[in-house]
RNA sequence: GGGCGAUUAGCUCAGCGGUAGAGCACUACAUUGACAUUGUAGGGGUCACUGGUUCAAUCCCAGUAUCGCCCACCA
């Protein structure tokens, strides 16, 4: 016998070893021979990480569909595994460091990198034990992680990271070029463009002066739209407008519109940059460009190409020097030559109007030296205060509506003009880019970096999308995949990071011998898979020198000359690249990478291409698109056929759930308090598709009681005897009750199976929910009572046989859902079941009997309309009231024949008996078109019957008017499908047929009454 | 600036061309045998607004309002 309540907290535990000791889900574990197989790769979570709702509603649905496909006899593997999060792991650790008073560069990067692995080796299995807890029915043994086990170079992991680089770089796929990137001056590194949020914030723009060089004039113009003349003065200037001063070091121009006839006369000419020591001010040219917008600010633009993505396009186009400004903490330089001397280089550059090649524009440091070393925005105000104190901000009255609401403008009185002149300064709403994870300002920053031609590999994966071999569930986020994909950026995969796969390319100094050809200019680059095929490269490329390698050196370290006397023998240093890969480099390659690629695995064959990816859409871009491109090149087969998108588990308020706002929902506290079960329940029942899932706890309290319910009506089928896991075939059943119940589990199973199908979780659970408490518990449980109660022992039996299977059904219908409890069920309620509910068949519909449900369903209506007027009645529930049918016909007196114990019993009646006509004093409840009385002579209020009459007769009015309606209307007639039309004639037949005896009866009320 | 989504019972959400549903909360009643983590009965909604299409609109279309998200280079 079953405990008087279920216990989670012993039962799960005790379930999840059960499994493991079967070994329960190893790949293709309870699959039947031959099977299809089904493969799902889980996101892989940070192995920094901790259980998140997000984890919860993800794994949830990957886990009913993985344990419902297993009970379905396919051959199923959930492959689990981690990422190695470079980013976040190193931001992790290195907090960790801080508590012990350390930093990250008070160690070398080898002792910094194993430091990790410890801390990976301690915590790392943090979040696969509560992923267990969840149920996760992943195969443990195959777990993976993107960085291998020990980040060995010969781990296939590493290889197929390493493969993949070597392979895209021989195809021309991947390059390094200096580039401006995003630059994050917290972690001192570049990220993609994916890795930064743009964030409104209430800015500054500044309007400043930069006076012609020379001291030269013209007259600047300006016109209203019809033409008019507004303004015509006199200038020595050309007025800019910027949100950065601090960037005006590095100015290389300065841009107007090409038709822009204001500033016609000066292009071509050199202006001044009105910042710095003043006898090196340096001079740059007014070009013209398709960018600037003349309706805005005043039509010219500084052109700082090293620290704006627009610039920088500029300053390609037209080989403007790109001045780099900071330092990788976006610091004013501190590097380089004294001001006056790379001032004075740069003036030379732009006289020459020759941009020499970028390492030497690298060089040149434009900081002066009472800025360098300043953090960017103390530089910035100090830019400021330097030309403003020069008197080369533009100004203007304090009036100017520019300026904003905040200084509020002197009342011009008494006709008074003007009271001062102000700089102008306008407050501005600016879009600011921040690091997603640093939460610092990214500064745009000219650097050498990685990059990966996503473009081209972005055309395959964008086709198998558009042709519909990879479908998006639900359907609209393909539109987003399309949009981003289509418009897709080089994407920067080189990091400047210590933790992450180590860029395969080693670096060696140019050919002694080979002056004059590329070989013996720069650096030589030698991109392998293992340091051992690099060192064989070098050797073959340096013939006749001695090669070392020594990843200490800076990469591409010139030769060394080896020996005094002997200055033509070198030694030729080759060092590896000190760059790690973007994460998502490595977790591109998952759905492969698991499965054992490089090497053709057994399980590659088998499992490759996956079946679905279920996801939330905040990494469609980072990582579904990217997996795709990766999938399709690598294997020449999209990775998976279909991807389901989940929506973000929100707070109840829908908001994002942080832990800075701290309304973050543990999901481990949820399964402390109602049970892993309940929680996947919750989950899949609010996962409708294409919305937020707003976490309501006491939803999760609705749905612990739903557990504890089942839990009961196993405790009620012991009770009685009721033999489970029997080998019992339901179509031999023949009693109307059993044949219904069979029936509704058949239709509730097909539901189910269908929602699941189509990936419609809250569907099938509802649809499970519905029939276990609304169908099985409320209704055919209690109609077993009177069977077990009788002694009609053939009729017992067969209900028990059936209640048996029914339930055994239900345990394995719901066990997608609720694996613990539903597993411990079939485990206690049969001796000797040897197999594991995990491993049970699915359910399918076996009886569907019309006759049986309509039966069934009149004798659901009849008690449930005795029930309803009794309590309308106000009839004492414990008072045993008689029945009398009122001219029942044969067929309705066979029902009531047939369900007398049952009536008797549900609706609390005494007996039940037959007359020709009402008799007196009794309430009347018409029901399937007979009057059943109650005759209750003097229980009954007269004016409460009336009133429930009436109200009665009112919707049945009310629909009479509607169906009425609609048959009287032609078009409707003519154009509504036979269907509908028939539909709409039943309801009227059956609601005149009501109308008329609930008329009779509110006559014969009001007869006695009198 | 572009795109997407939402607006349904007091709350959190399903539904989506043929007479509105769930969970929680609420009201009344019921505690001798599965279950008070319960049962029975009930109250509560012009399905944001305005037009249109249709025999029929909460559902489709257009627009409005409010809210939310994503993308985007206006100095």
């Amino acid at each position: 016998m079953l405990d008087k309540n279920y216990d989670a907290k012993s039962v799960e535990p005790r379930i999840a070893k059960r499994w493991d000791d079967a070994n329960a889900f190893a790949a293709g574990a309870g699959a039947k021979p031959d099977a299809d197989p089904f493969c799902v790769v889980i996101p892989p979570p940070n192995v920094t990480g901790s259980l998140h709702m997000g984890h919860a509603l993800n794994n949830t649905l990957q886990d009913i569909l993985t344990r419902y496909k297993r009970m379905l006899g396919q051959n199923v593997l959930w492959q689990p595994g981690m990422d190695h999060a470079g980013i976040a792991t190193q931001m992790v650790v290195e907090r960790k460091l801080a508590e012990e008073g350390k930093r990250r560069t008070d160690f070398t990067r080898e002792e910094f990198v194993e430091k990790i692995w410890e801390w990976k080796a301690e915590s790392g299995g943090t979040i696969f034990n509560q992923l267990k807890r969840l149920g996760a029915s992943c195969d443990w043994s195959r777990e993976k992680f993107t960085m291998g086990e020990k980040g060995e170079a010969d781990d296939p992991m590493v290889q197929a990271v390493m493969k993949v680089f070597v392979d895209l770089y021989n195809e021309g796929l991947i390059y390094r070029g200096k580039r401006l990137v995003n630059w994050d001056p917290h972690f001192e590194t570049a990220i993609s463009d994916l890795e930064v949020e743009n964030i409104e914030t209430k800015g500054h723009m500044w309007h400043f002066k930069y006076p012609l060089a020379d001291g030269a004039t013209y007259e600047y113009v300006e016109k209203d739209e019809n033409g008019n003349v507004t303004l015509r003065e006199t200038r020595d200037y050309i007025s800019i407008a910027t949100t950065r001063p601090e960037t005006m070091l590095g100015d290389g121009a300065v841009a107007v519109r090409t038709d822009d006839e204001r500033y016609a006369p000066i292009v071509g000419k050199l202006c001044e940059i009105p910042v710095g020591p003043k006898d090196h001010r340096r001079l740059i040219p007014i070009i013209t460009d398709e960018y600037p917008d003349p309706n805005f600010g005043s039509g010219a633009v500084k052109i700082t190409g090293a620290h704006d993505f627009n610039d920088y396009m500029v300053a390609k186009r037209n080989d403007i020097p790109m001045y780099r400004l900071m330092d990788t903490k976006a610091a004013m330089r501190a590097d380089g030559a004294p001001y006056a001397d790379d001032a004075a280089r740069a003036m030379e550059i732009a006289k020459s109007g020759n941009t020499p090649d970028e390492n030497t524009v690298d060089a040149i440091n434009l900081i002066p030296d009472d800025l360098r070393g300043l953090d960017r925005y103390e530089a910035r105000k100090k830019v400021i205060e330097q030309i403003t104190s020069e008197g080369l901000a533009i100004m203007v009255p304090e009036t100017d509506p520019r300026l904003g609401p905040v200084k509020a403008p002197l009342a011009p009185e008494d006709g008074d003009e003007v009271r001062a002149l102000v700089p102008l300064v306008e407050k501005k709403k600016m879009q600011q880019p921040y690091g997603d994870r640093s939460k610092v300002v990214i500064e745009p920053m000219l650097t050498d970096q990685w990059f990966c031609d996503a473009e081209t590999l972005a055309k395959p994966a964008l086709a198998a999308v558009k042709e519909g071999r990879t479908e998006f569930v639900p359907k609209s986020w393909e539109n987003t995949y399309f949009n981003w994909m289509e418009n897709i950026q080089p994407w920067c995969i080189s990091r400047q990071l210590w933790w992450g796969h180590r860029i395969p390319v080693w670096y060696g100094p140019a050919h002694p011998d080979r002056r004059g050809t590329p070989e013996g200019k720069g650096r030589q680059m030698f991109v392998a898979t293992t340091e051992e095929e690099a060192f064989e490269q070098a050797k073959k490329f340096y013939e006749g020198y001695e090669v070392v390698l020594n990843n200490n050196v800076a990469p591409g370290a010139a030769a060394t000359q080896l020996g005094d006397e002997e200055p033509r023998y070198f030694e030729m240093t080759i060092s590896r690249d000190k760059d790690v890969l973007d994460t998502w480099f490595s977790s591109a390659l998952w759905p492969f990478s698991t499965l054992g690629w490089p090497e053709n695995t057994k399980e590659l064959q088998t499992y490759y291409q996956t079946d679905v990816l279920v996801t939330g859409f905040d990494i469609i871009f980072f990582w579904v698109a990217r997996m795709m491109m990766m999938g399709l090149h690598f294997q020449k087969e999209e990775p998976f056929h279909t991807v389901y998108v989940h929506a973000l588990v929100r707070d109840k308020d829908g908001q994002k759930m942080s832990k800075s706002k701290g309304n973050v929902v543990d999901p481990l506290d949820l399964m402390d308090e109602y049970g892993a079960d309940a929680l996947r329940f919750t989950l899949a029942i609010m996962a409708a598709q294409g919305r937020d899932v707003k976490l309501d706890t006491t939803r999760i309290a609705g749905y612990r009681n739903f557990g504890t319910k089942l839990w009961n009506a196993t405790k009620f089928a012991q009770m009685n005897d009721v033999p489970m896991g029997q080998d019992f075939d339901p179509t031999t059943a023949t009693s109307p009750l059993n044949r219904w119940i069979l029936t509704e589990l058949g239709r509730a199973a097909a539901e189910v199976t269908d929602a699941l199908d189509r990936y419609r979780f809250n569907d099938a659970a509802g649809a499970a929910y519905r029939f276990v408490w609304n169908t099985f518990c409320d209704w055919h449980l209690e109609l077993l009572k009177p069977v077990f109660n009788g002694d009609d022992e053939a009729a017992k039996t067969e209900a028990r046989a059936v209640a048996g299977y029914v339930l055994d059904q239900i345990y394995a219908l719901l066990h997608p859902f609720m694996p613990f409890m539903t597993e411990e069920l079939w485990q206690q309620t049969a001796n000797g079941r040897d197999t594991l509910l995990c491993h049970a068949a699915w359910p399918t519909a076996v009886v569907d009997d019309e006759a049986a449900a309509d039966s069934i369903n009149w004798l659901i209506e009849v008690v449930s309309e005795i029930r309803s007027a009794r309590s309308e009645m106000n009839i004492k529930p414990s008072l045993m009231v008689p029945l009398v049918v009122a001219n029942g016909d044969n067929e309705t007196r066979s029902l009531f024949d047939t369900h007398q114990a049952a009536i008797e019993r549900l609706a609390r009646v005494e007996t039940i008996s037959f007359a020709d006509s009402v008799p007196d004093g009794a309430a009347q409840i018409v029901v399937s078109g007979q009057t059943i009385c109650i005759p209750l002579a003097g229980l009954i209020n007269f004016d409460a019957e009336i009133a429930r009459l009436d109200k009665d007769l009112k919707g049945i009015e009310k629909d009479i008017a509607q169906a009425q309606g609609k048959l009287n209307n032609e078009k409707f007639v003519a154009n509504a499908p036979e269907a509908v039309i028939e539909e709409n004639k039943a309801r009227l037949a059956d609601r005149q047929n009501r109308r008329e005896k609930v008329l009779a009866a509110l006559a014969r009320v009001r007869d006695s009454q009198s």
